[in-house]
DNA sequence: CGGCTCCGTTCGGATTCCGTAAGGAGACGG
DNA sequence: CCGTCTCCTTACGGAATCCGAACGGAGCCG
């Protein structure tokens, strides 16, 4: 769950990417209007916060822009509590609008409420190498159009390594990754579950070509094995 | 469009109920938490605003009644400002909350985003597998042209599978989505929801086509079980 | 060639997870 | 007050999954 929050305040900027963060969100942050909408732009986000007073690029004009091309959930922070400004932002196209100052848990449940609204973001990409599919959305395997069925811990692998193409993941990150971050020695199912993969996925398990082992350091997902 | 308008004091009810006809809404009026269940369970409204501070069946419990079965935008008008009862009815399924006082055109801009969010109730799809018809606009169970009888938890399970059809769905998406953001753990009552849709719209419920578990991770829905 | 490290593979027990049944707590209507 | 309905806890058998241990092979170096 991805949030962009912009505010020209640093000290609150700061004090929400912490709050945010802690409770599980990814936190992408802005500190003017013009960094706010590249931000909305780039990070696909699932929900922005935003403060109405910044400096340059004004915040309702951040909402117009948003709203030019999207129909993210939007949440307006603000100092100002004249309901003329309200009214303003709920019409341009925010959904929610807050005044400083506010309780900490009453932001958190505003902005649970707005992505409950939200439909589940359906942007997945679709992996395919081979005569397999690998459906991010769906979680969902195919093979030569036959499903595969996947443990949940060979999937998390999978999904690691196809979100991350032609990159080497360390034995170690895929640990962290997959186990907990308590978890940094193998001592051997990992490459348990990776001759597992193979099995399922590759052609000749014996000679992969897209789950590639690099020798002493981890392993690479090769979307085209030439 | 349709709002059903909840609240105890005669006066404010007559003001809001004649502001908002004023602006093109039909309203239903209600004077008590009993009225206003009847009322959004009859008048099949578009928009629900409620006021918390009712005697008899509680605010947060006509919240409650009404998330039972009903996905309607729910607006709570309440003269507490505190955070805590904000918090309670936001994660029970309100989607604002209001204090009083508070001015007309701010409350009117509020439904205005409210009801921007909400498709309208025509272009609600329905979904069939099998000899099962799932009317989300009607919220009707149909199996072999006879009704099914679904209790308001087997309801919402089954609406957010087929809300999101060949989709994987975490328990724990489940839990939150249904029975609210605090619930993570399952102690085994989940399993007993699918047992019963399952007992309920499958054919052969100890074979599932279209209610699919996922070991270890969570149920799919699968519109054509072939 | 011998020793070493690293990787792939097989086997099987321990653990977790799932489906099902039985029954109690609480709300509701009569 | 009592029957009904819904929700939820508990318990248990069976299945699926996880993971430890051990073995063999490939590559590297001296």
């Amino acid at each position: 769950m991805k949030i962009v929050v912009a505010d020209d305040d640093r000290q609150m900027l700061g004090a929400l990417r912490i709050i945010l963060t802690a409770h599980g969100y990814d936190v992408l942050v802005a500190a003017d209007g013009r960094q706010a909408l590249d931000a909305a732009i780039e990070g696909h986000p699932d929900l922005v916060v935003l403060d109405l007073g910044m400096p340059g690029l004004d915040g309702l004009a951040v909402i117009d822009a948003i709203r030019g091309w999207s129909t993210v959930p939007i949440l307006v922070i603000s100092g100002r509590t004249d309901s003329a400004e309200k009214v303003d932002a709920l019409d341009r196209g925010a959904d929610d609008y807050v005044t400083k100052p506010f309780a900490t848990d009453e932001l958190l449940a505003r902005i649970r409420a707005l992505v409950r609204r939200m439909p589940t973001a359906d942007d997945e990409p679709r992996v395919a190498f081979a005569d397999v599919i690998v459906d991010l959305a769906t979680r969902r395997v195919t093979r030569a159009d036959s499903p595969v069925r996947l443990t949940p811990t060979e999937w998390r692998i999978l999904e690691l390594l196809v979100r991350n193409p032609d990159r080497l993941i360390t034995r170690e990150t895929i640990l962290t990754e997959v186990w907990g971050p308590h978890h940094t020695s193998d001592s051997g199912y990992l490459r348990l579950y990776l001759a597992q993969l193979r099995k399922k996925l590759e052609a000749d398990p014996a000679h992969p070509r897209h789950l590639i082992t690099e020798a002493g350091m981890g392993y690479r997902f090769v979307p085209q094995g030439e």
